[in-house]
RNA sequence: GGGCCGUUAGCUCAGGCGGUUAGAGCACCGGAUUUUUAAUCCGGUGGCCGCAGGUUCGAGUCCUGCACGGCCCA
């Protein structure tokens, strides 16, 4: 980029010259660490005057004349180390620690350290080091000490300088993957299998959504990114299998906003036998266990709202409630009146959009944006559900729901349809759908899918959750990005 | 897609109504310093002010366009 940068870099590559002038590798190839900053740091009392070997990123450095305080950062947090003149020596040679350090390790750089556990006179637990190792030099300077990382545009380009930097920011990430685990955990218990399925699909579909298209050379056949891996799931409870989940990958060529990424983690699960009463009742159970096994509580703070994840969870009926809301039966209203309501809510595409799309934005407008705790929204139309089985009291809706969160939608699930006949029927309708302008709606149907429940599907209940969306709420995260390791911005010319 | 905001040293930020050589802190380099917690003190290096045009005697500052990013809206 600029010359500037090329001075710091300079002076550290002159560095490296000169470590190896003094026969020191400024990359060697191990180290034995057997502690580490957070064990070290609560039990420091337990642990006194007992010698250690600890490792670590150099993030901050004291150096007085005779006495160097410097803070190793690890995986769990800092430590401070101490190095006194003519009490250490850089391992494998003579050479005296306190002026090596001084002269050879930056901020930035990787050393291990064996030496006393003590606590200084302000009661600092501190390794008084021994011997020194030289473990990687750092090229490039770490961001500011105090401030720290603040510009979002290299926070999202630099994740690794983000995780260099921010212990809070390691926290969220660790926590997506306990959070992940957990969920393994609950579903392993009650019996469920994780299954994988192609991500690559030659037809994509279980969704409402435009896809990414890419080719296959050896098959000489076009491919598509799945949009939702719904319909291999329930291949597998046609072949025998009565409980599956997969954490899916999902993929969706649409736009990036607070709560919308192109590249996003769904979890599906699926058991036979259930019906959506049964899937309510898990996704009450898991999230609620989620919470108490992260928070020690049901009550959630996020973005300065207190969310109440205790059981059971508020349910209203999407038809009965819409309608309520919009001051008549929405279902059964004709187009043009659901247009004239669209326009007085000031939705954006009440000119253009089709009537059930009208009716979902309708939703979430004055429904979906105003709920708070977690409530399952019930039996959605027909229309706008393909894959749902009809509800079993009233034929204008099926047995649906969607869980609400402070305004997002969490999780989807239905009855799941396994009648082929009623199956093709509906994909075929969506294809009408689609001639009529919803373009997010797939243009060909699976028949394969079809073909698989021709063998028969067990009557069984489905449900797909947003994880992303649930490790935000559970992060305090305000954005999925920042739940999101290496989120994809635009490229930028290379300097 | 629309609106608002941002882009100045490696990082974090100042730069009044346009005015002469663009500042600070951290980091870095040199010196002092044996108990610091953002250590301190003295001295120093480091700028295509996002990019391209325009207005002007004169632009980091005003105007236009573009790029990248953020927030909000649809």
């Amino acid at each position: 980029m600029s010359n500037e940068k090329r001075d710091e870099y300079a002076i550290r590559q002159e560095k490296i010259k000169e470590l190896l002038e003094l026969g020191i590798n400024p990359y060697p190839y191990k180290f034995e660490k057997n502690a580490d900053s957070v064990y070290l740091k609560s039990n420091a009392d337990d642990l006194l005057e007992k010698e250690f070997s600890f490792a670590g990123r150099i993030v901050l450095k004291r150096v007085f004349g005779k006495l160097i305080f410097a803070h190793l950062r690890d995986e769990s947090g800092d430590l401070q180390i101490a190095i006194e003149k003519n009490k250490a020596q850089v391992a494998g040679t003579t050479l005296d620690a306190l002026k090596f350090f001084k002269k050879y390790c930056d901020i930035g750089d990787f050393v291990g350290v064996e030496g006393t556990l003590i606590r200084t006179k302000t009661g600092e637990p501190t390794i008084l080091v021994k011997r020194l190792y030289f473990l990687a030099k750092g090229l490039r300077q770490l961001p500011e000490k105090w401030h720290g990382l603040q510009d979002r545009e290299l926070i999202y380009r630099a994740r690794y300088l983000h995780l260099i930097d921010s212990l809070e920011a390691r926290e969220v990430f660790k926590k997506r993957t306990r959070i992940i685990y957990l969920i393994r955990k609950f579903l392993n218990d009650r019996g469920f299998y994780e299954f994988e399925t192609p991500i690559l699909q030659p037809v994509y579909g279980g969704a409402h959504a435009k896809p990414f298209k890419t080719h296959a050379n050896a098959l000489r056949t076009d491919l598509y990114l799945r949009i939702s891996d719904e319909l291999y799931l329930k291949r597998l409870l046609v072949g025998g299998y009565e409980k599956v989940y997969e954490f899916s990958k999902d993929f969706r060529n649409e736009g990036i906003d607070r709560l919308h990424y192109p590249e996003f983690l769904a979890l599906e699960a699926y058991a036979a036998y259930w019906d959506y009463n049964d899937m309510m009742k898990l996704a009450e159970e898991m999230l609620s266990f989620l919470v108490k096994e992260i928070f020690g509580s049901y009550v959630i703070e996020y973005q300065g709202e207190k969310i109440d994840f205790t059981p059971p969870f508020k349910r209203i009926s999407y038809i009965d409630e819409l309608s309520k809301r919009a001051g008549f039966d929405i279902v059964n209203a004709d187009t043009d009146r659901i247009r004239q309501k669209a326009k007085e809510e000031e939705l954006s595409g009440w000119n253009k959009l089709d009537r059930w799309r009208l009716i979902d934005k309708l939703f979430d407008k004055l429904i979906g944006d105003e709920i708070k705790d977690p409530t399952f929204v019930l039996d959605h139309p027909k229309a706008i559900s393909p894959l749902a089985k009809t509800h079993r009291e009233k034929n204008d809706r099926v047995e649906r729901f969607e869980l609400f969160i402070l305004g997002m939608e969490i999780a989807n699930a239905f009855s799941e349809l396994n009648d082929p006949i009623d199956q093709r029927k509906r994909f075929e309708d969506q294809l009408k759908q689609r001639e009529e302008g919803n373009t997010e709606i797939p243009p060909e149907i699976d028949m394969d899918f079809v073909n698989a429940l021709e063998y028969g599907m067990p009557p069984a209940g489905g449900i797909g959750f947003g994880i992303d969306r649930i490790v935000m709420l559970l992060t305090n995260q305000h954005s999925i990005r920042d739940v999101i390791l290496f989120p994809q911005l635009r490229p930028r010319e290379e300097d």
